[in-house]
DNA sequence: CGTCGCTTTGATTATATTCAACAATGGTGG
DNA sequence: CCACCATTGTTGAATATAATCAAAGCGACG
């Protein structure tokens, strides 16, 4: 039974080039295979982890659709990413041992657990290891900053078009069309990432499909002018 | 000479709490202090770095103090961060082996350049060190968040106040005073920062002090209260 | 002492938010 | 299977907020 569970090894595991180092000998794949130590399954709409709870472990996505976000005392809150099949969450939680975001899942999921203890043991051994973990928060760095370039400087058009460009490359990577998505989020979630109301969220998407660059029908999104929408996202704030 | 430059190791520098782990042994520090590579001077308006440029070392702050800030093809920037003495900068550029901003003295600065290859290596061998690298990219994955929340959720004089408040709170952390504080930016950086313009920045600090919640003579911040400030950041976005 | 970069302030305009009403959808239980 | 309800999404009108444009003030520095 935990047999079953575990079954698919990262070694040949189908996402294993988004979560693992590549070039790997034999005696390395068998040392990375035991950092994962279950598979858990979340629920939509449950958490894998609230803020304030104890940090263990980072968890690598198998399968579903993640959105993480931080809530403050006082009510405000903010989606701070949207995470899919292979990326990697909980990073967060590693500085002062316990998370600092909640991770909700969007539709049922399935990750793989990563003790951090022994991420931190393994890759002490395996170079390769120790590194793919450096470039995995630096990559989260990297892509937080993208995310203040987006808050910071754009205006909501601009932000909308950007958002839809990045979760179709992501979706392509993954295998799916490059035209046409299903958003797993909420209008209200899209804006509390993209740091605007949900009715802008919905005037914009109205306003694109009026110009004929997308084609909405509630959270099934179909790209008709990709080219348009990169337009839109480089246009520079003109005066 | 080169002797002269690299004088104080890093087991006897005053800022060794910040940027280093606690709890060493004599052997681990001895170690550790092999990191430092070399020290580097940049003048006021120099670049530690440049986006592109090839990464190969991290950075300790060791006085000084800088920005960081991302430039896209189509002339929209952003800044990214401030970092004063104590604080690691190049993160950014693990993942892909090159820097994905610019770093920038707003002061003339002093750095120890501590070649990446290096960290890992002695990483693997100092458990301590190893896992306070994680914690310093963790760190600065939950800053980016902070940073998201005031960008998405803030209006501009929260976003102010949140800024003065976290200014003078680092400040403090490094010996000096809570109340009194001199920026090294510009108007238009803590502008690019807060996802604001110039003018916007200079009417919320001439309200500020039409409130008599700062002095501001300059660059030159006294802040009288506070505790309004801490009030302007928590008010709920009402209504 | 004049120049240049930075800052302040005012008036106007652009942009997104807020408030409000209504429509569409999906899930649930009768 | 259908009706109902809650949730989510759309749209309009009024409003709040910050951006833009413009002009003038201040300070540091040569």
């Amino acid at each position: 039974m935990l047999k079953e569970t575990i079954k698919v090894a990262c070694s040949s595991c189908n996402l294993r080039e988004l979560c693992m180092p590549v070039g790997l000998n034999t005696q390395e794949l068998i040392r990375v295979d035991e950092l994962v130590a279950t598979r858990r399954t979340v629920k939509r709409g449950a958490a894998l982890f609230h803020t304030g709870e104890k940090f263990t472990s980072l968890y690598a996505i198998r399968s579903g659709f993640f959105k993480t976000g931080i809530t403050t005392e006082d009510g405000r809150d903010q989606v701070t990413g949207f995470q899919m099949a292979g990326e990697i969450i909980g990073l967060d939680g590693i500085v002062n041992e316990q998370h600092t975001c909640d991770a909700v899942a969007l539709e049922d999921a399935e990750v793989c657990v990563m003790p951090f203890d022994r991420i931190e043991e393994i890759s002490r051994e395996v170079n390769a290891l120790q590194h793919h973990v450096h470039k995995i928060m630096s990559r989260e760095i990297v892509r937080d900053h993208g995310v203040m370039l987006l808050l910071g400087s754009m205006r909501a058009e601009e932000r909308l078009a950007a958002f839809l460009l990045n979760l179709v490359q992501r979706l392509q990577a993954r295998g799916f069309s490059k035209s046409e998505l299903v958003l797993r989020m909420t209008r209200e979630e899209i804006g509390s990432y993209l740091g605007m109301k949900l009715e802008t969220v919905s005037r914009t998407f109205s306003k694109f499909a009026d110009d004929g660059v997308i084609a909405v029908k509630q959270r099934n999104i179909h790209i008709l002018d990709a080219d348009a929408l990169k337009r839109i996202v480089n246009v520079p704030q003109c005066h």
